[in-house]
DNA sequence: AATCGATTGTGTCAAATTGTACAAAATCTG
DNA sequence: CAGATTTTGTACAATTTGACACAATCGATT
């Protein structure tokens, strides 16, 4: 049943759809339908219920999903029924602010290292930790066993952080830095740099 | 020519074709091919010669691409030939990251007001402007003819924010907050929350 | 218990996207 | 300059993704 290989974009799509189901959670109610789930994230009802029905038959006729479930589900799936360790490495503005972020409570993620090379930012507080430098990453990323990394490092040193993570035994990289990065099979990456987000927009425009 | 439509998804990959080709430019190169191309943005060859195809015929035989010439055609097409004003909504963590981020220059944008409703931070110095208060904001907006803009604030908010920058004339929107906003067809989103991209990765692991 | 309305899960088809292969054109080499 | 090499643009095939339709099932109602 889980063995058929499930498409990466409707992976991609399973945290949209838990993020609107904890929202409704979070608003009392109980249970949904294909069709109420697709008018909150702006996909059809029949492609909602088809991603869901890849992992199993969690609704039922009439009645539609129990909300509470489906979460747990999702959560199950995603493998975000635990709490993944995180390190952000770099910390300039947008490290100082992912290392607060208090968004990653309760979705599954708590961060719990941040490394910068500059010396002047090696020891800095950070909200509950220190800065700590870069020279210690692979050691620390390493004993602390994390599989998770954001990088907001600039442009120019990106390839080589990412190098040494992957080599410390990281798996899952989000890359805030504008540049592609090269990494092995078995090390996933997803890209978010601010600018090539507006620049897909500006086309439309 | 220009007169067909070209798919959301070819569009998305020029940002990367974009964003490497400066990158190779900066490293002093004159050409390249789809080949070599493909190699630092991790698609296939012949996929990135139909999406550049789509636009013209811009590459010459035997040679490859010149690739300053490619760039100031993605350029072009992208519409980011100009320097767009943006403006950020929320001045937390990210907001103020955002705000300074110099990752805009050279690359189309620029970042001219940062609002929010929290008068304990409004009047606040970001780097150089003022946090300004929400309650200006559609005026600011419409005076500024700005199109575009990102958003930083808590999820509860997201909604009505949106819905008061739409009123106001956006067209664009970067948003932050953990939460599916609804617009009219006729105005473009892109979601970028931390937490929902690392749910997309841990699957993998 | 029979009927009715709602809603799922899925089979089938259509559309969109990607991969493959190759002729045509440009450059390079000796 | 002739032949080898490189590389584009595109026709065609294969695959992936999404839309549509509907039988089956559930709960509610009479």
């Amino acid at each position: 049943m889980n063995a058929k290989k499930i498409p990466d974009i409707i992976i991609g799509r399973l945290p949209v759809y838990l993020r609107a189901l904890q929202h409704m959670a979070d608003a009392g109610s109980k249970t949904t339908s294909s069709q109420e789930l697709g008018e909150h994230v702006g996909i059809s009802a029949a492609q909602i219920r088809k991603d869901i029905s890849q992992f199993g038959e969690f609704g039922k006729q009439g009645t539609g999903y129990s909300i509470q479930f489906l979460i747990d589900k999702l959560r199950e799936i995603l493998k975000i029924d635990r709490i993944w360790d995180v390190v952000v490495i770099g910390a300039g503005d947008l490290g100082h602010a992912l290392a607060h972020y208090n968004g990653f409570q309760n979705r599954g993620f708590r961060v719990v290292a941040i490394f910068d090379n500059d010396k002047n930012k090696v020891g800095q507080q950070i909200g509950d930790f220190k800065v700590e430098d870069s020279a210690t990453m692979s050691e620390r990323i390493k004993s602390l066993s994390v599989k998770i990394a954001m990088i907001t490092v600039p442009a120019s040193a990106a390839q080589e952080v990412t190098d040494k993570l992957v080599q410390a035994g990281i798996k899952s990289i989000l890359n805030y830095a504008p540049v592609n990065v090269t990494v092995p099979n078995s090390v996933k990456v997803q890209y978010s740099d601010p600018a090539t987000n507006l620049q897909r927009m500006t086309y439309y425009l």
